[in-house]
RNA sequence: GCGCCAGUAGCUCAGAUGGAUAGAGCGAUUGCCUUCGAAGCAAUAGGUCGCGGGUUCGAUUCCUGCCUGGCGCACCA
């Protein structure tokens, strides 16, 4: 919707004063209409014209060319604003356009054409997911679904850090644990290493052991993953990258561009030159290179994919990674603009008011997988969701679990719930309704209300999508929620009036379809009955 | 010390490339169930948008300095 008036106020302004501006639709208040745009305000310096008079111009042409279509009314306001409101025929179409389309509703029906690739969790295959992973994994897979609603073809991939020291300290502190020793300094010293221990004993000297134990514990993680209804087009393993010699072709390709240096015996990047704080080490000391120069071979992989964009998502401790990578890319030729990382910050977990001890020294967290058990999936999925990514998520698994009107989830599952159990009550009722019905009996102001946020879904999809702000799915269920919980109240659906009931019947239909749309992108049930 | 993120109602958070009276939930107070689910609704109270400058007709939003909190600053990943 505000793209196309956008489109229209564009238009228009090119016709009346032949300036090409840049506007922007809002919802304002709702007192001042139904959408408002900005373009006489953006006119206001280049037009020698009183800035009332411009807005008042510009929206007596939009009314003339929208030939009642649409609005009921476009008017200029004192301050500049071009203010728009619906007609409620228009509104009343759209709810027999949402019943008609069900979960199509909100949703681009064609492909742009563009292909996204979006990396996310990428943990190391050394302990169970921790409740931060899960935020990293949710967002992912949330702006990942809203890419596909947005009309892209996307790709979710996981990147396996199977390689490094990292992996040999897990094999050595399993192994030492597996003998009954203690786990060597510096090592993994989890309650789940001696879990691995205990389980993993007969392989232990298995010259495979290495993938057996890797491949035990990166198990783990999809199969919690899986509980939260995250599926991966593909695990991207690390180590594949070294034994193709994609990393060895990496190193040179750094090499030619000059922006190398030997020192100590190490190889350096001169990330420094490029934006980062310090210079960055490609080969070690030793001979070996470093993780990020494996990190720079996966993401010359990806960009020889032929994607359109390519998304990574990472945790916040992680953030201080960026500059370097970017200006590899950036020196390698590489069109950095198409790559961007969305950094997601950390969750503190509480019980009620008392923090959850997450304790990194001894590995005694608790992991994802018991997050999920003790709350289930939709609680877990909507609170991962509901803060801003980049802002710190304080949960509180007391609260999610909580079967009662403080937990947001609820509160919008129950609407979903409500609605059927009218429809069970007008079936029992004997009310025929077979989707016939005359909309026009829709007038009541709850139900414009009402039909005004359903028609809402669409720019909501796209905006979070190009925004890549889930949380914004999570407001509109919560708002939309609200609405109809009021509407409930004021209008009665089930009624002597047979037209009446019939429309209002149509109205609940298509309220609970865009409800249970919005909870589909999250992964979030919408259930029946509660 | 440097960098990134945050600082909005008692608490947890929204606030679209600057715009019209800053919003919601919880908590508090008070009303609403002989009628479709009260896991709900309505009303009231609650704000120097961290602090100070600046740009602008207009700043919670942009710039800058400072304060507070989180995270990061490896030849770990």
């Amino acid at each position: 919707m505000k793209e196309e008036i956008k489109k229209l106020v564009e238009s228009t302004v090119a016709d009346v004063y032949g300036q090409t501006v840049r506007s922007v639709t809002g919802a304002p208040n709702p007192k001042y209409g139904d959408f408002s745009s900005n373009a006489a305000l953006l006119l206001d310096p280049v037009i020698n014209e009183p800035l009332f008079e411009i807005a008042s111009k510009l929206a007596a042409a939009i009314f003339v060319r929208d030939a009642g279509r649409t609005f009921k009314k476009v008017e200029a306001t004192r301050t500049g604003f071009i203010n728009f409101r619906l007609d409620e025929s228009y509104l009343q179409r759209q709810v027999a356009l949402i019943r008609e389309e069900k979960d199509r509703y909100g949703r681009k029906k064609e492909k742009n054409g563009k292909r996204v690739l979006i990396e996310f969790v990428s943990a190391n295959p050394t302990g169970p997911l921790h409740i931060g992973h899960g935020r990293w994994a949710v967002i992912g897979d949330d702006i990942a679904s809203l890419l596909e609603a947005s009309g892209y073809e996307v790709e979710r991939e996981f990147y396996i850090n199977d390689v490094g020291n990292q992996i040999e300290k897990l094999i050595n502190s399993v192994k030492a644990r597996a003998e009954g020793g203690e786990v060597p300094e510096g090592g993994y010293s989890g309650a789940y290493i001696q879990d691995l221990a205990d389980e993993l004993k007969a392989d232990i000297s298995k010259p495979e052991f290495r993938n057996i134990l890797i491949g035990t514990i990166l198990e783990w993680q999809k199969r919690v993953l899986r509980e939260l209804s995250i599926e991966f087009d593909r695990f991207f393993s690390e180590r594949t990258l070294h034994e193709k010699g994609k990393v060895a072709e990496t190193i040179e390709k750094m090499k030619k561009t000059g922006h190398t240096f030997v020192e100590d015996g190490a190889l350096w990047f001169k990330s420094q030159d490029h934006g980062d704080d310090k210079n960055r080490v490609l080969v070690r000391e030793n001979g070996e290179p470093t993780y990020f120069t494996a990190d720079i071979a996966y993401h010359l992989d990806k960009f020889s994919r032929g994607y359109d964009q390519l998304i990574d998502v990472w945790g916040a401790d992680h953030h201080g990674y960026v500059p370097r990578l970017k200006a590899a890319l950036k020196v390698l030729g590489l069109p950095v603009d198409h790559f961007e990382v969305i950094i997601g910050q950390l969750v503190s977990l509480f019980r009620g008011s008392e923090p959850v001890k997450m304790s990194k020294r001894t590995g005694d967290m608790i992991t994802l997988e018991e997050v999920v058990q003790e709350i289930g999936k939709d609680a877990t999925r909507f609170f991962l969701t509901m803060v801003s990514s980049q802002n710190r998520l304080e949960f509180d698994l007391e609260l999610a679990k909580k079967h009662a009107s403080d937990n947001p989830v609820y509160y919008v599952q129950y609407a979903h719930a409500r609605i059927c159990s009218i429809f069970r009550e007008a079936e029992e009722r004997g009310v025929e309704f077979n989707g016939n019905c005359d909309l026009s009996k829709l007038i009541h102001p709850a139900e414009r209300d009402l039909m005004r946020k359903l028609i809402d879904l669409g720019d909501e999809i796209v905006s979070a999508a190009e925004k890549r702000t889930p949380h914004q799915m999570v407001e509109y269920a919560k708002s939309l929620a609200a609405i109809y919980h009021n509407y409930y109240h004021k209008c009665r659906v089930i009624s002597d009036d047979i037209d009446l009931t019939r429309a209002r019947l149509a109205l609940a239909d298509a309220t609970r379809t865009i409800l249970k749309n919005v909870l589909i992108l999250l992964k979030v049930e919408a259930p029946e009955r509660m």
